[in-house]
DNA sequence: TCGATAACCTAACCTCGTTACGTTGGAGCA
DNA sequence: TGCTCCAACGTAACGAGGTTAGGTTATCGA
């Protein structure tokens, strides 16, 4: 059941100021793991440090703990989340459109990403490690664009009266998005529409309801 | 760090027919550690033996491994949310009403059971037992009261032409919910609104959007 | 009374995270 | 050139946890 392939025969020893070097050769050994497996546990520290050609207790002198690599394995995946973003609401004008497509967006990053997701969103918040704790996405540039973007309905005239705080209505709107891809990842055996507009559909939903605003 | 408490004296051995006994002490036993500790890891199959006066190898008399004892101790926690939600709606006339108060009394119920929440409805779908794959809450008593509210507002002629699948609606709706729920308890660290009447106005958000109908 | 069987226990295996501590080899300096 | 020091590892082991093979004992029915 071990991960770990029959180890590659020992490295050799790293110069005396390159230690960095097996740092991120851990990192991308523990991100392909990661995504290969999409199991954390699987990601066993003995396992990464077969497959690096070391022996586990290495590991320590570049991480902390187990949770500190798997986060910053993470951390660094989640970066290709912000291009990724730009690119799906890049050329789209209206601002509502434009949202639309940030949400579908994001969808998309954690479905095709479950693990990295799941722990960085899913987990136990005493699990993850102090810089992990809130304001993860909050201070990121994916979440700068979206709380923009909300501003620029707000400015545009495009939200009911009332609705004007921009930062929270970017809140809500990432956690009913988060709702979406955390359930169609933990219950892909729900009946879940197959309409490749689905997402479409739900992030709109998510922007003008469902209920009419007339009685 | 064991939870496990001082042995409290071998227990009696059980007559012929009464294994089940055991079996229900069990899961008394680890829903308290489960719900004292909020971590399904420290409720370790050694700690509950301990605390139930038994061996860790009698656990496997009455469940498969482990992850069959946490699952089903959290989906008996959870027959207590039919009647929450039952309670939370009734004498609420409104249908759209209704549903915002379902949503709330759902979001209250899980950010209350965090770890049971996360369990059931937050981990990977192969460590998920057969039975709780895909159909758990669409089968329950909640998720049918639910589809029946949207129903309501559909034949009331609450929703917006086009929004017709009650099924479908409801998926949705439980989707966003949930994603506050799993976000409030992932992330405690965030900067969430304090106002009493967040969840109320998330709920309702939900159904009535934050977007204009009219250009 | 006596065999069958349910209800356990003993002892152990294996994996895993983690730590204490030893080893080695090269960079820099006398 | 030789020596010292420290970064970059390795060795060995601890202890917790899930799980299993196989034994033991008490109770029930015949």
């Amino acid at each position: 059941m071990t991960t770990a392939a029959t180890s590659p025969s020992r490295r050799p020893r790293l110069p005396k100021g390159e230690g960095r070097q097996l740092r991120d050769q851990i990192l991308a050994v523990a991100e392909r793991m990661l995504l290969e497996t999409g199991s954390q546990e699987a990601v066993s520290i003995r396992a990464v440090a077969d497959a690096v050609g070391v022996t586990p207790p290495s590991i320590y002198r570049h991480f902390a703990d187990k949770n500190d690599l798997i986060f910053e394995v993470c951390a660094r995946h989640f970066s290709a989340l912000d291009d990724h973003m730009a690119r799906a609401c890049a050329g789209v004008d209206d601002p509502v459109d434009k949202l639309a497509a940030l949400g579908r967006a994001y969808i998309e990053f954690g479905v095709a990403n479950p693990e990295p997701y799941r722990i960085m969103f899913m987990t136990r918040p005493d699990v993850a490690p102090q810089q992990y704790q809130g304001h993860v996405l909050a201070g990121s540039p994916s979440f700068d664009s979206l709380v923009q973007c909300v501003q620029d309905c707000i400015d545009a005239g495009r939200f009911r009266p009332g609705y004007t705080d921009a930062y929270g209505l970017s809140l809500g709107f990432w956690a009913r998005v988060h709702g979406l891809t955390s359930l169609l990842m933990s219950k892909p055996g729900m009946p879940w529409p197959d309409d490749p507009d689905f997402l479409d559909q739900f992030t709109e939903t998510c922007l003008y309801g469902v209920a009419r605003h007339d009685r």
